[in-house]
DNA sequence: AATATTTTGCAACAACGTTGCAATTTATTA
DNA sequence: TAATAAATTGCAACGTTGTTGCAAAATATT
């Protein structure tokens, strides 16, 4: 088994099981972010849709993934590179939803820029979502 | 019946019907973004769920609402203020989120940022969803 | 007022997401 | 390594959210 899986999972002090693993080898081996239902696919019929939901949700709480938020109700996970903690992440990257392939990726050479926000609003994280067409369609 | 609401159903070649004008009135008189569940319950038992949809659905086509993207599978929709049209929109203000009161609001005097994408990448909308502490929860 | 057009509500359904609990798997201890 | 403790999984059951077809009702047009 690939022993940098099993390194993120023992760092976060998580059994190391063949759903999580499987979940982890996903995210390495695709390019861009993956929703709920892209990783229910691709695992194959192996996993309860259950597990899926409850395997993010702990990647997501540990800081293993960060999530990606869209306007059409179906959120993207993808992996943190940095070493992000629960709800402390190091992420400041934007992120490209391409119109025609429908890919979320992210730029993780593109920095967030500032904002100036209005007095009296304090700001803990900005998500910025840039979409269009990507690299590979045009 | 307000005169405004008639106006821009008229405008975008909608029917005046009681769901739409019940619909705008919500927004006109809502200091922040409106998810779906919030529209239901604040139409009472008037109106059938799926009248909401499709509602929502036209106006957005129109132009006449835009959505703003979320991290928790709830879409949240607000008036346009410039004149938008069908998948065209002129809005160019970044979007705040309050983890305290849960409030979605447009803050139309900040501007998107300008994001320089990676080469060979093209962009047709940014959005920023900036979350925190509101003006109002400071 | 009569007719044509559009919108609505209902019903039925599919997709998505959550919870409790017993069985299984993984980690720990001896 | 075997026994035990702890954590995870799958299943079942359920609730919520979103979609579609179609007849009835409302709105717009003549
Ligand atoms: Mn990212
Ligand atoms: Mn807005
Ligand atoms: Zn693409
Ligand atoms: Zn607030």
């Amino acid at each position: 088994m690939n022993a940098q899986i099993e390194d993120i999972l023992k760092r976060n002090q998580l059994s190391v099981t063949s759903g999580r693993v499987k979940i982890l080898e996903l995210f390495l081996g695709s390019a861009g972010a993956l929703s709920h239902g892209d990783i229910e696919k691709k695992a194959g019929e192996r996993f309860d849709r259950v597990t899926v939901y409850r395997t993010l949700q702990v990647f997501l709480e540990k800081g293993i993934i960060h999530n990606i938020p869209t306007s059409d109700n179906s959120i993207r996970y993808a992996l943190c590179k940095d070493n992000c903690h629960a709800g402390h992440h190091h992420d400041n990257h934007i992120h490209f939803v391409c119109n025609d392939c429908g890919n979320t990726i992210c730029l993780e050479n593109v920095t967030i820029p500032p904002v100036k926000l209005p007095k009296g609003f304090t700001s803990t994280q900005v998500d910025v979502v840039v979409s269009g067409i990507c690299k590979e369609c045009k």
